[in-house]
Formats: structure tokens, sequence, C-alpha cells
DNA sequence: CCTTGAACCTGCGGGC
DNA sequence: TGCCCGCAGGTTCAAG
């Protein structure tokens, strides 16, 4: 899946492909996710059109006319596409979206991780997916003030600290590594010790985010913009994916590690 | 409370 | 060519 940026670059994509579109035909191909397509999402759906479509954490949110929010999460391996209505569908297509323009929208998830949920507007902020998650990184909550106290007091590695979407909203493995590098320290400091340096590092995570936003998203095996297209080139990543070859800084061998089951790269040099 | 690890899935690339 | 292994963007839940 993608992290915070893809999943805003697939939001402002889709902005412009299907908002105000009505909704005619709603197909469910499979409803076994992980999280399972609530019942009757279809006939939910059926007949309203897109009003707006937001974005929380990594969640897009999808507000219907009549006041119904649908949540949607793309999991690992999940895609949002916009394709015409008579393009041919794949396996893991499992909800197909068509609109009176004879557009369709398909969430295709290989590996079912992603979700798909309803809301009541007026309930959206005490939805249990949505209640418990951190500020987003760009809002003035994000402070380093509010970083250092929620750090204070805590045992695990920064990068899981990083990492945890109760702490701040968005982040996933690749941009917690980026931003350590970015920030010049070590994924495993203890995070206790690290609200020392909360400025440095609300600065390094919007900075990495703001990058990577600036190239439209990354650049991660699946990741295609909502129209279909390979919508990524090549973002430089300083860590991510980089063991073992030279520092773009300071060419010292990037190093790979496992903090909490998820690989973590960083410069030994750089990052102390 | 906090932290860790397993679980949920499929697909792909590397090594043999 | 094919099989087996490890790995992948996330989140949740149980257990210590």
């Amino acid at each position: 899946m993608p992290e915070l940026p893809e999943v805003e670059t697939i939001r402002r994509s889709l902005e412009k492909a299907v908002q105000g579109e009505k909704i005619t035909a709603v197909a469910l191909r499979r409803r076994d996710l992980r999280i399972p397509f609530p019942e009757g999402l279809a006939a939910a759906l059926a007949g309203k059109r897109v009003m707006t479509i937001r974005r929380r954490a990594k969640y897009l949110l999808f507000s219907l006319e009549g006041g119904l929010v649908m949540l949607l999460h793309l999991g690992m391996s999940g895609r949002l596409m916009v394709i015409p209505h008579d393009a041919p569908l794949e396996k893991h297509d499992h909800l197909v979206i068509g609109f009176t323009s004879g557009k369709r929208l398909v969430f295709r998830d290989p590996r079912r991780f992603g979700l798909v949920a309803l809301s009541r507007e007026s309930e959206l902020e005490h939805h249990p997916l949505l209640a418990e998650l951190g500020p987003e990184p760009f809002s003035r909550v994000f402070s380093a003030r509010y970083l250092a106290k929620t750090l204070a007091g805590r045992g695990i590695a920064v990068k899981q600290a990083l990492m945890d979407a109760g702490v701040v909203a968005g982040v996933g493995n690749i941009y917690a590594c980026e931003a350590l590098f970015e920030a010049g320290m070590d994924p495993r400091t203890p995070a206790a010790k690290a609200s020392e340096e909360a400025v440095a590092l609300v600065k390094a995570v919007r900075k990495v985010l703001n990058a990577a936003l600036a190239s439209g998203g990354s650049s991660l095996r699946d990741f295609f913009h909502a129209n279909g297209d390979q919508g990524y080139f090549q973002h430089c990543f300083h860590v991510y994916g980089r063991e073992g070859k030279p520092c773009r800084h300071c060419t010292a061998s990037i190093r790979r590690i496992r903090q909490a089951g998820r690989s973590t790269f960083f410069c030994p040099r750089c990052q102390r």
C-alpha cells in the first residue's frame, strides 16, 4: 500500500476523475477481504452522487449524497483505477463502481488487506477506524511540543513510534525510514530519548512527505495512479530498499535491520 | 498501561 | 524449467 503521499496523490487524481459523478451500478465480485465489505454496500451506493473525496491518514473518504461516507483503505497491495465501462476486469478486482458517464472505478487488491466501510457523515470522526488516529503530519496539532510529549516515557524505538498511526497518521515503513535518515537519527533510538529531538523529527517527517507528494506519490512496485497508468517514476529514496548500496551522503554501506517484524534501512554513519 | 509477535493474503524474485 | 524461501506499502488482536 501506499503511504500518505501515494494516497493523497490518488485522492487528487480521483477528485478530477469522479467527483460529481453519479453511481449507477455496483458490483461486488468478491467480498471476503480481511475485513469483509459491509452488508448492503451496493444498495447504499447505488444512485448516489460522489460529492467530495477527502483523506484521513491512509483512508480515502468518499462523501455521498444523502450524508453517507464510504471509507476505503488500500492495505498493502490495493489499487484504485478509473477505467472505461468496457475495459476488461482482472482476477483481484473486488469492487467495481459504475457511473452514469460510463466510467468505472475499480478497487483491485490481490492480498485483500484493504477494506471498505460505511459511516454516517455525522458520526465519521467517531468511527472506530478513525477515532484513535493521531494528528495529520501537516496539521498544526503535529507540533514538536506534541511529539515530544507523546514520545516521552515510551520504550519503543523511534522508528516504531513514527509508524504508530496513533502518534502521527499516514507514516508507514518507507517514510519512517526516510524521515529518520533526514533527521540523522538512528532508528533504534528509544522514543523517550528521541523526544529531545522532536523539532528535527517533525521537520524531517514533513520534508520527506512533501518531497514524495511533489514527485506525485512515489514509486512502489505496484502503485498506479487512479487512471491506471503506471504513475510512478523512481522517487529518490535515500535509504529505503538500498541495503548494501552506498549512502548518497557519506558513501557508507546502507544497513538493513528488522524492527517489530519490519525491515528498517539506515546509514550507520549518518544516523546516530 | 505498554510492547511484542502473530495473523491476515497473494505474488514476485532469487537461489538452487 | 520449476520449486522453495523470504520478502513486500498495513492494521488488528491476543498474550506477556
